[in-house]
DNA sequence: TATGAATGAGTGTTCATTCAT
DNA sequence: GATGAATGAACACTCATTCAT
């Protein structure tokens, strides 16, 4: 006799877009977001096409949305380190994170580099990125200098290479063959005392 | 009206496949693979669409063609260094001469990175540049062996590590604002001794 | 939490349906039917997407209900001019009425004139509209032979084309810069004597 | 051995230009532009959908195309009524040539009728449209001043307003049943003295 | 060898309509 | 009666590829 309660729909909705990112999440990173259609994201989440665009406007709009959510837990996790007084400490709860995510997370890089290496997606996408990085380097440029290392910005900056180079050959040449865990011990020791 | 010899045409069919594949590395290092067309590159080499499809089987494999080409080119600049005796000299060369074709030939990298980011590309070229990396790797190990570095292979990987992200870093985050020739002089004084 | 009354529910119904056929028409008449959408429609009165289909079969249907009301109350204005005995005023007063509403409910006529030179749109419509033409040239060519004008018939097409002719242009061609009120004392004068 | 000609390609791209525009042309006369698909249209042409975005950058480009060409031939049409020096001569051609258009090629204003009263084509359109449309009028107006009609700016919106509204009623409304050669006649006489 | 017209499968996107509640 | 999430067919448009010459 009545319509559904606000509570339903927001459940229904809350359900359906779950299942459309998540589709989208991993085909992107599987096989990129040019390479990956529409008709696919929705057949593996088991919808119809026009159901994405209920919730997003356009398929850029879908990637922007998994990004951000992306970029905003990876802020919360640099957040979380924050009350580490101790900069070794926290130095090495960072890096050892990177790699945890590295390893158990392979679709957050998976999805990112390559929009990062694509030229041509939105100008949006790159500028929220490039502003992330930024924070990041910052960040790590502060701890660095916490540590009395020499040079922290620049420090910072080949920090922030190794483990990017790092990721990019675990994730897309040297895959299972790569040495990650000896690479996560040997960066840390580096700095670590 | 004489018909050419076959000299000629040999010629001619080279001149045809260097003006397609120049056309195609400009416009893939700008746009990336799968942004740009067929017939863009056929209208920037000045040449007719179909002509491509004398010389390769399909777009993938001009992409194939370019990319194997400069991974052959990368080869031959490693083996320039080979005769250099002194391990930090030719370390040096090495690392100076990675920065400079970063720096000069943008393309170079840039048409690689989203290729290798890119699943979905052919398995062959994931394969041809999984075998050049392990490679350069390999030289690199020697190398570092030669200069008495501990526990060289492991640290050619994070130099490689940290040339590949330092590379990202530069042509697709920071851009201008990355600290490239500061970057190159502490990754040399590193290992310098 | 008493049931509602058949009355109320009535009213409730016309309620509705008046909301839905208001916001049609403004956005017909502005944007044309077929660049108007379900959604737009049921936004703009308020209302939930599927309710239109609790009182209209389909889109269609709906922009039938809302040209035959135009029309309808186009013949009201006709038989409202119905007891003026002296056909000279009865001629003014219903060329007058046209101008004005042809200035005032420009809806109207925006709403109708798409329809009518879109084919494709219902047979049923047609019809319709075709009827009520016809029993316009009637009145008219009635009203014309009170007035001893020579060859009534014809000259009701002539003067229905003249009024046609005068819309089209003030809608659609010349807009503000058309001269409306200089071609109705035009018209006026033209058979008042 | 040798491309085809210049002059076969050109023969197959003229061709083929008219196959797609000829097949527009009387679908959009017969269901209105928005009402036909490039589907309909290529299956009419017998050609693939794509083909007819080798000639033309989009539906709407057609449409402007098919228009534009139409509007020349009208141009042209009036240009050859300018060497009469007799205003009354002129004036009877004009009128004649419209009506026999109007019998002849339906089509013409079948397909600028519903795109001049359907909002949402392209402003280019529409300004083509005016400035055509306004064009005629300036024609006309120095015709019946040369014929010493008083008031000739406002007799030429008259006259046009006829011309449009019985093209309307016949073409939409009454169709066979519409007098269209009494009217001819009717206009004719009216002004011819 | 070289041309470019032609194809057709594929793309992202829209939208009238249905239906469980 | 009313809701709005969900559908699926349709749309305009793109592009790698083919082929007659």
């Amino acid at each position: 006799m009545s319509p559904k309660t606000k509570e339903q729909f927001e459940a229904a909705r809350q359900k359906s877009i779950e299942k459309i990112t998540d589709s989208a999440v991993k085909l992107f990173a599987e096989y990129g977001y040019l390479n990956v259609s529409i008709n696919q994201i929705a057949k593996t989440a088991g919808v119809s096409q026009g159901l994405m665009y209920n919730y997003f406007n356009s398929k850029e709009a879908l990637l922007l949305y998994i990004i951000s959510s992306m970029m905003e837990e990876m802020g919360h996790l640099m957040m979380s380190f924050h009350a580490i007084t101790d900069p070794f400490e926290k130095f090495e709860k960072i890096v050892r994170a990177t790699f945890t995510l590295l390893k158990e997370k392979k679709e957050f890089y998976a999805t990112i580099w390559p929009v990062i290496t694509q030229q041509g997606v939105s100008q949006q996408l790159q500028e929220m990125l490039r502003h992330t990085f930024t924070s990041l380097i910052d960040v790590i440029e502060v701890m660095l200098k916490d540590m009395n290392i020499a040079n922290p910005r620049l420090e910072a900056f080949r920090l922030g290479a190794m483990l990017d180079g790092a990721a990019l050959g675990y994730l897309y040449v040297f895959k299972e063959e790569y040495p990650l865990d000896e690479m996560e011990q040997l960066i840390i020791q580096t700095y670590k005392k």
